[in-house]
DNA sequence: CAAAAAAACTTTAGGCTTGAAATAATTTTC
DNA sequence: GAAAATTATTTCAAGCCTAAAGTTTTTTTG
């Protein structure tokens, strides 16, 4: 093994292991069903827990926070697939773009999405080959490459960022405002606290 | 466009645009280190924001989790990966096998995962490859795989799984236990929103 | 100014991941 | 008991992603 690589960690989440047309009146008593959504997994916290030190508490929360990102992030790829036929690294890069109505630059774009400059190269290609942005080499530098979004990918953006933005408010419906607060903050908490142990490297 | 898939997201992150001998006197000067390590994207937190509708508080929170998940992730694959030579999924396969001694059938693998059946089947087959599990067809029913450690895998695994809640108790250092219980409680909350909104479809 | 260093990007090899379409074995149903 | 349905797993095509090693262009330095 030379080199190792970045993945997704987990997501084929509660809809897993469910026939593909589980829900249906023909697969109500069929217990598998009960099993996939039973608390045990649809869970994933049962992961790495139990391990050696006593710092159990830290590992719970990472398992947790992990699981509702997982959870999340899934259940949105799903629906931008199922919905409109496109990817989240294809969103994500739409969405920078939307804002930078003069377009951005490749390794900007890079750095924000915070993935590697080759991955950026194959993703606008791509975005480029539907239509959806365009890439022209700055005069300015030629080893710059400006992208910008067409009018047809802001046009299919727009659509996309309202049903996203639905889609967040529908799966965090039952959190209060106040605990949303209180998550806000406290994650804030947690993130600095990670770039400080980053910092410190 | 066919079909469309579950990548990663987002994780390139700080480190990223550092050059490879980042960190050593030599580079102390050059500034894209600053650059590198500012506030603007070791945040991520531009990515959607602006949504037309106003529930712009749930993305906000939403985009400030995903953050969170991605930035502690890629370090704990960045870790593993040079200092065990191991990727994260890797890692999973095995968390899970060692809590079961007498081993685990393929797709419970894959169900507790949250991961398709066909990635496990490649995963375990490297796993198989480099001495870390065995792969033995169940004699009461020949469809299954069970799948278990070997102790080399085992002792592999222990030395990775100690190193992994340093690492997190480590990350997760500032936090206080109260706020560390107050996450905990909160996502707990903010999973049964989504779990709950995911049953209702 | 020429050589060296740096910056922006692309290429490459290879692991990860999915959804869909097989394959094979077991169970259910008529 | 044979046909049909179900279950466990594999195979496939294709996109995602990284680290490392190029390219090309620009900037810095001696």
């Amino acid at each position: 093994m030379k080199a190792l690589f970045k993945t997704a960690g987990q997501a084929y989440k509660a809809h897993h292991a469910l026939p593909p047309d589980a829900g249906t009146i023909a697969d109500v008593n069929h217990d598998n069903v009960v099993k996939t959504i039973s608390p045990d997994w649809v869970d994933g916290e049962t992961k790495v827990m139990e391990s050696p030190a006593d710092h159990g508490q830290d590992l719970r929360l990472w398992l947790r926070l992990l699981t509702c990102s997982t959870l999340i992030e899934s259940e949105i790829r799903r629906r931008l697939r199922e919905q409109f036929d496109c990817t989240l690294p294809r969103f994500d890069l739409m969405a920078q773009l939307e804002r930078a109505k003069a377009g951005m630059v490749l390794g900007e774009l890079s750095k924000r999405m915070m993935v590697s400059p080759g991955n950026i190269t194959a993703l606008v290609e791509r975005l480029v080959e539907s239509g959806h942005v365009t890439r022209t080499v700055s005069p300015a530098d030629r080893r710059v490459q400006i992208i910008a979004l067409t009018s047809f990918g802001r046009a299919e953006f727009e659509k996309m960022a309202t049903a996203h933005a639905d889609w967040i408010a529908e799966l965090f419906d039952v959190i209060t405002a106040r605990d949303g607060e209180i998550l806000f903050d406290r994650l804030g908490k947690l993130k600095r606290s990670v770039v400080t142990a980053l910092a410190r490297d």
